[in-house]
DNA sequence: GCGTGTGAAGCTCTTCACAGCT
DNA sequence: AGCTGTGAAGAGCTTCACACGC
């Protein structure tokens, strides 16, 4: 199914996070193995994941840095404008719509969500907080292209339907919980849930779960055998 | 290497959440195929993912909730204390030490620490804001098992340095660059790098990266064929 | 009969070696 | 000569089918 490995798309991101620095560095030049070492991978990888999207460098020479950014960019779909709704605007929702760097990348926030009446109406960079029940109405009369959910985690699912049914497509989700096209738990399940899921075909769901990182840090802190440490073996 | 698949290991996190609510709902007995079908994976996956630890199961039974829930904590390491210091106290340090469920699982934090003179002396969750120049006598004097490293990403291989010399042993990293046994960038390169890494050797790093889930994100939508959606196939 | 546990098959991803271009 | 691009080999992970125990 995945002709292009999940993993290779991450590989991907660190990549162009590479090159930008570069870039600001004035470095125009840069190869497979420079690349690599600076992103903790093998050679033989990072050819192999930009080959699966095109050829970008010149054999013997190299890749030129300012090309295979943009190159980058345009794979990754970040030479266009991101319209983004964050749903959930306690203190990590907030912590988000402020971490820096987003914007550089088109990512722009056009609404925050909430039903607390303490953040509704409140400004949080230069957005009202509206509360959730406007979602529908927003996500179709704005253009929005994904929506961030950072719910507390028993209300994570009835959020994500919310977000589903109101049109939203991608879904970066923080809340440890998995969220999908499951009947809202805690809800009588007597009549006929006719066609679950349906409206979840094509959604895309992204998980960003910190809670979840901490438990297989710990995991791995008491088995390291089990995990390739960052210490490089030799990178070709 | 790895003969236990670090996608396992995220699964087994999950299956733990999951029993875990499955508790509170007083629900005893549960199957690989109610498991899977919470977890949103095949019931396959499920055994052969527990099948990694032990035998928990009774065959044709299924699992008892409790007993499985405890024997995934110990798998995961979840039955013991955890200190841990946030190393970067801003916005997100602070969504991440106040974010609640860490201490489910007696992760305790016990030091945070900051180079921003608006930060240090202040009071955050109990705790006093530490400058990070003390970061070392604290992980002497105190037990210390993980730092979490929330720093903006041009200071993050230096903190990330400062904690691994200092002896933390478990980095989770929110920072969007790769960390690792690198000369810092930025600092003559001149003089014998020796042992460069030497004391990377038995780190562990896991990273909590948003912005590159958002990429991630904006690249799935661009080409929503290229991953599995959420809408299930069949769990069986 | 039912659901777990597991060796084996199948598939995906990574590593490799080298052909090909500059 | 040097470094990319890529088919093929190898490793690792997932899926499967069925034996086993309740």
């Amino acid at each position: 199914m995945a002709e292009v490995p999940t993993a290779a798309i991450s590989r991907l991101v660190t990549y162009l996070r590479i090159l930008e620095e570069l870039e600001t560095r004035d470095i125009v030049r840069t190869s497979s193995t420079d690349l690599a070492e600076r992103a903790g991978v093998s050679a033989f990888q990072v050819r192999k994941d930009l080959a699966y999207f095109g050829r970008f460098g010149t054999r013997g020479m190299g890749y030129t840095v300012p090309i295979l950014k943009r190159e980058l960019m345009r794979v990754l779909g970040l030479n266009q404008t991101w319209n983004v709704v964050i749903v959930g605007v306690g203190r990590l929702g907030q912590a988000i719509a402020n971490y820096p760097g987003a914007s550089d990348y088109q990512f722009q926030y056009v609404g925050l969500f909430d039903v607390s009446p303490e953040l509704v109406g409140r400004q949080v960079r230069d957005l009202t907080v509206r509360h959730i029940a406007e979602l529908r109405d927003f996500v179709r009369e704005n253009k929005v292209d994904m929506g961030f959910l950072a719910v507390p985690p028993e209300r994570a699912q009835d959020a994500a339907q919310a977000m589903v049914t109101a049109g939203v497509r991608g879904i970066l989700n923080f809340a440890p919980v998995v969220i999908g096209p499951r009947p809202s738990e805690g809800r009588v399940d007597g009549n006929a849930q006719q066609e679950i899921g349906d409206d979840w075909r094509g959604v895309i769901v992204e998980n960003v779960d910190f809670l979840a990182g901490m438990k297989r840090l710990a995991f791995y802190t008491l088995n390291p055998h089990l995990k390739d440490s960052p210490v490089p073996e030799d990178t070709e």
